[in-house]
DNA sequence: GGAAGCATGTAAGATGTTACATGATTAC
DNA sequence: GTAATCATGTAACATCTTACATGCTTCC
């Protein structure tokens, strides 16, 4: 068992775990599941299952389609259902990422001054709303179903962090400076702003958030 | 100008922004900066610049040291500044990006049953509590420099994020199912599981959350 | 005076995305 | 009857990570 599988990996063997399926159609349910918190793109998805394949976790089986193209279904086999639950099982997992470009724009927010910052923060912070909107009605709709008890827990999930985030739009948006003066403060504010970086704590061995 | 530029260029330019600097002392100042919301490992930094300097952005000039090696420094250059301010007025920007594995695992829980679910949540909450606690001691450091306003914000992010993190491993632990069998479950369940991932929206044209 | 760590970087490979291909079926 | 969309997939490329290399300097 040398070269752990990726999240990726552990993704697929996971939603074949309720069904075989081709390598379209797993797409598709990476798009309606785990893509909110974990996208894999479909020649990814792909890719994926040559590698599954090639290890024996996944067994694919050409199947004759009238009307359609052929296509090849997936199956996980015993030995990919091991995998799967070794991998549930295994503490040591990756940590989560996060990747906001506006937050590398708003590190030198200083270079378009706060007028135009306010104008970041206001799009993104109504984007991060109508996300929380959407995800609300998704959660009251799993509500009654109680099999669905762990995929409302992920979008519970998706749904207090964009509250958290408009929020935060919201807050920062009005505790920028009110005025601020453009006509070329960078080299000056660029220099304070160095030290700063310079004083921040590093992050060498940081545990994920 | 075919091409766009990446978050990780532009991220680049950024901190070349603030002073030139050789690729090693790139990465370490990506590490106490932006690395907490956009990550840039050492390699990548290296060949960012390689990049950027192919296109005219920054200049390198190599620097003899005496005891320490040589190395290039990097200078960003007109043409560098007159693009990271194009990045930075552009509206159409790439949207955050989330992924976050135990959400994967939570969404197959039933294969190793609610208690086990359980000692994720709470692993995973306290995680999130510690780094919550940290950021805001840093928000607390940053407070008085008046400076720091837009640094102190990406710091609030990360902290207002971490706490709805932590806040929802604590209620979701609390609210599973307090019991649950445990002796194989899974096809019956599973099946159920998958006919819901049908009823799930797709989410083919998403806007970033 | 050996081990650990700093300052500088490169090579190789894994992961992930954008764009394309193809024939049927449905929508208007 | 043409345009869009579905169902199936591949090719080419861009991005990012893990592991390595090298010589100094500091620590104990």
């Amino acid at each position: 068992m040398a070269g752990r599988l990726s999240t990726t990996s552990n993704a697929v063997m996971a939603l074949l775990s309720f069904a075989p399926m081709s390598g379209y159609q797993l797409a598709r349910a990476v798009d309606r599941s785990v893509s909110r918190f974990w996208p894999i793109s479909k020649p990814q998805v792909y890719s994926e299952l040559r590698r599954l394949e090639s290890l024996g976790f996944v067994e694919g089986s050409h199947v004759a389609q009238d009307g359609l193209p052929d296509k090849r279904v997936f199956t996980l086999t015993p030995a990919g259902e091991r995998a799967l639950d070794a991998w549930l099982q295994d503490d040591h997992l990756d940590a989560s990422r996060f990747r906001i470009p506006v937050l590398v724009k708003l590190l030198v927010a200083h270079r378009v001054g706060a007028h135009e910052a306010r104008r970041w923060l206001r799009a993104y912070g109504a984007a991060a709303e109508e996300q929380r909107r959407a995800l609300q009605e998704l959660h009251d709709a799993l509500a009654d179903t109680p099999d669905a008890a762990y995929a409302r827990a992920t979008v519970l999930y998706g749904l207090k962090v964009s509250r958290a985030v408009a929020e935060w739009a919201e807050e920062v948006e009005h505790s920028l400076p009110a005025a601020e003066i453009r006509i070329d403060p960078r080299r000056r504010r660029a220099e304070n702003a160095l030290r700063l970086l310079g004083a921040l704590p590093s992050r060498a061995g940081r545990s994920g958030r």
